[in-house]
RNA sequence: GGGGAGGUGCCGGAGCGGUCAAACGGGCCCGGCUGUAAACCGGGUGGCCCCAGGCCUACGGGGGUUCAAAUCCCUCCCUCCCCA
């Protein structure tokens, strides 16, 4: 394999487990199975995924196999990896209606024809509990627990659940089964994976290869991205909105965007990026970024309507249409019609200064409507036409 | 099995009989500024009532003491630590 291939499926990497291994296989010539698991323990993916999925496209995209893992078993389980606090367990139904609405999603970002599926309850769910303990007796307690967010959950007194403290066994035995060439995840994923690489050994298996992607950051800018935090980006949502929560991205941070999504042939490409004014180079990746996952059009759409909405304060053409009657008040329609969770909260955005008619700010903590039509604004984003019989 | 600590709003974390819809921080919302839904600054942040005021629900669950409880007592559930 040439040079400018490797390097570009090493691009971005952060943990090459063996480095040498990796190369070998990849001169090798065959047909290598690469492994990912996903725990569907939402139905959605974010960009945190895609970092992933691109990832993953790549080696298809010189040949081999992706074996896409779908826990739906360890799900119930909970992966304790780079958690303070246990996650809640699943119900079976819940789970497997995320890993339906998971692989269908993951799937338009992968080739069909190179994507292998396993569901990992196949199995687990017939696992003997003699089969179980053997998988157990592949590793040490001590080694489990010199695992870093192990070892803080117990000093900082966080309750570690014993099967939180066996879930990377789970992992493990995926690579075993699907007899992995490599496996790729997170960073934050590197002691699971590590793990897998001894226990394939220790099943007589060539152990596996493990590599890793950095860490994205959500939209805060600290955590990772996540469901359970909500600083996410998913690529089902709209593309303004998607468009709109790049450019609300950390400036410094966007540029780990632009690297890890963007698809640029090399990092250099970042580094001019950087050279630009800030907003001229987050407009730029927002703009690529919308692009890739929703198509040319729906990004330029995106962008301009960040443009006029957010940056001009133009009240879109298309927006929402209610009826109210005369003398009806303005802040308890909103509220009734889901525009606003609450009178009480209506009213204190009106008196924060957030609701405007027809562009002029309102005062009046009971507005009460006239005959006619009005265009309301509330706070940056919202938008309703109220239209008064 | 024994001993100790603790469970508070979206989250972290004060409060330990009234002045508590609950300090402080984070998040979120609104506003200002601007180059953006960045950064920074200001304000707000249970619900209901046309609301400078009033009412209703809230401090793990249930019960009790008291004019009055997040704060005291009983009981149940849950977590952490130490010893065995």
């Amino acid at each position: 394999m040439d040079e400018r291939k490797k390097n570009r499926l090493k691009r971005n990497l952060t943990n090459i487990i063996e480095e040498e291994e990796f190369f070998e296989l990849l001169d090798s010539g065959r047909e290598l199975r690469i492994k990912l698991g996903i725990d569907p323990t939402a139905s959605l993916i974010h960009l945190g995924h895609l970092v992933l999925f691109f990832k993953l496209r790549e080696f298809q995209e010189e040949g081999h196999t992706v074996c896409l893992i779908i826990g739906d078993f360890t799900a119930q389980i909970g992966d304790p990896s780079g958690r303070i606090s246990a996650r809640p367990k699943m119900k079976k139904e819940e789970v497997r209606e995320n890993a339906k609405n998971i692989l269908e999603k993951c799937m338009q970002f992968l080739v069909k024809e190179k994507t292998k599926v396993y569901y990992n309850s196949e199995w687990f769910e017939s696992m003997s509990t003699s089969e179980l303990f053997e998988l157990f007796s592949k590793s040490t307690v001590a080694k489990i627990i010199s695992r870093d967010d192990f070892k803080k959950r117990m000093e900082q007194n966080e309750p570690l659940f014993v099967h939180e403290f066996l879930y990377p066994f789970l992992q493990a035995y995926d690579s075993v089964v699907v007899r992995a060439d490599i496996e790729l995840g997170g960073n934050d994923q590197l002691f699971n994976l590590l793990l897998g690489r001894e226990i394939m050994r220790e099943y007589g298996l060539k152990p596996q290869v493990c590599i890793t992607t950095p860490i994205l950051e959500g939209l805060d800018g600290k955590l990772k991205m996540s469901k359970t935090y909500g600083n996410y980006i998913s690529p089902d949502e709209k593309a303004e909105d998607i468009f709109g929560k790049l450019m609300g991205v950390d400036d410094n941070l966007i540029f780990k965007y632009a690297k890890l999504l963007g698809r640029y042939e090399s990092d250099d490409e970042i580094e001019d990026l950087k050279k630009l004014h800030p907003f001229e180079a987050k407009i730029q990746i927002a703009f690529r970024i919308t692009k890739i996952l929703k198509g040319e059009e729906e990004a330029k759409r995106a962008m301009d309507w960040f443009n006029k909405v957010i940056r001009e304060r133009e009240i879109p053409e298309d927006i929402p249409e209610i009826e109210a009657n005369e003398g009806d008040i303005l802040q308890k329609v909103l509220k009734e019609k889901g525009f606003i969770k609450s009178v009480s909260e209506a009213i204190r955005i009106t008196e924060s200064g957030g609701i405007y008619i027809n562009g002029e700010q309102i005062k009046e903590k009971f507005f009460q409507l006239k005959k006619g039509e009005y265009r309301v604004r509330i706070g940056k984003t919202k938008f309703v036409r109220v239209k008064v019989k």
